[in-house]
DNA sequence: GTTTTTTCGATAGCAAAACTATCATGTTTT
DNA sequence: AAAACATGATAGTTTTGCTATCGAAAAAAC
């Protein structure tokens, strides 16, 4: 894999570029990791700060607040996930395998392209499923979508919105499609893993059954509307 | 309409039944309305007991937490989404129709039933679409789970999807399809008033497209599974 | 109809979270 | 060598989240 990755979030995500020196890399390496064991609620720049051998006040040199951060972390893995979608799909023709393979991506059940990030891609997954949804759901969303720190997200659905398009054309939700895809694609695990309940799909460890569920819901909704049928 | 609640919230929720007292009724009432102003974040008792002229003891004397708080408010969400869906579906046969009726009642659409409550249904109906998902999206979730405190949301959940399998025996992922309608019910009128690139449905009063877009995924979903065609 | 229990108001206080400020020290840049 | 910058160390503020105590008033039990 010869391509690299340019983006990178958003400059007024983060006060200072975490990637520019040792104990930022360490506050995003390690702050990560963090959170995944303990939660965002619990989550606290104090206790980071204690784990990595630092001070409070230096991690607040590099993000604002809390909230910032997961956004920070939620947007490499959006960036990861567009990245991944875009180079895995450069040599598909079929509309269907191009739906098949994003589908797989976004179950985490892709290829893992770019391990130069350093960052523990598990805990990523596991942020973006438990977590991804209290960046947004906040009184102060508009104001953060004015800096446009959601674009990232917005891009990857997208794309994903495009793809549906691209196999049918006529389908008029294919953003709302793209839009449930992402969450149910993290949600469903975590109902499964919590709250089996809500959910036919199996845990973590059996990624075949959420497969199935998403790929069948897509299809079946686009199938309706694609160009010519298989 | 005649019938009644009996459903009441579980008891394990609050430390007393808030419906049994002036101050009770109080706090659930003006809370959720606070709770609808500011959010879940910016919301704590001591601006509630501000707010109702009490104290933040007392309040503590009624709910554990604002979690806890959270969670009664939703859980009357539920209980009065099930108790609609039941007194709806009634008298209807025809199993699309009752599906049909079904998703106007989730995309709040449906008959308003019941005001005996003199919770302010318009409130409670934006506090499920923005903070819904953090009574669950959180560490503690396999304990609360224990407690039985989602069983109002696995309820409603679970007779949606019974409904779907009354239309469609074989199809195997009717709780998550239920589940995902009742998520994105939610969540896509929020993208459509937060973040709009997300979505194709329109803004909270236009429910159309929503109930297109749900009912379109729904049966283009079951109907290959439909014991008859229509 | 008064005792007993319960409820609530009033006040206090504490530990943690969520920051901000300052200053010295060490480390790069120029 | 000087200037610029990053971090450590320390301190302090406000808000949140929660508990304790105690007396008065209201409700329930006798």
């Amino acid at each position: 894999m010869n391509l690299r990755f340019t983006i990178r979030p958003n400059e007024k995500l983060a006060l200072r570029d975490p990637e520019s020196s040792e104990l930022g890399r360490k506050i995003v390496r390690q702050g990560l990791i963090l959170m995944h064991r303990i939660g965002y609620e619990h989550f606290t720049f104090r206790k980071l700060a204690a784990e990595i051998d630092t001070k409070e006040a230096s991690i607040y040199r590099y993000f604002e607040n809390k909230h910032r951060f997961l956004l920070y972390l939620l947007t490499w893995h959006w960036n990861i996930m567009e990245y991944t979608v875009v180079v895995s799909l450069r040599n598909l023709d079929d509309s269907v395998e191009k739906i098949r393979a994003l589908i797989r991506i976004v179950t985490n059940d892709g290829p893992d392209l770019d391990d130069e990030t350093g960052l523990d891609r598990n805990a990523l997954h596991a942020i973006a499923m438990a977590e991804s949804s209290k960046v947004y759901l906040i009184k102060e969303v508009d104001e953060v979508n004015r800096e446009q720190l959601f674009k990232p997200y917005k891009d990857l659905c997208g794309r994903i919105a495009g793809l549906f398009g691209e196999y049918a054309p006529n389908y008029p939700y294919s953003r709302s499609l793209a839009s449930t895809v992402l969450e149910m694609a993290q949600l469903q695990p975590y109902f499964a893993q919590h709250l089996p309940a809500l959910t036919d799909v199996g845990k973590d460890d059996d990624p075949e059954k959420l497969i199935s569920f998403l790929e069948n819901l897509v299809f079946s909704v686009l199938d309706k509307y694609a160009r010519e049928k298989n």
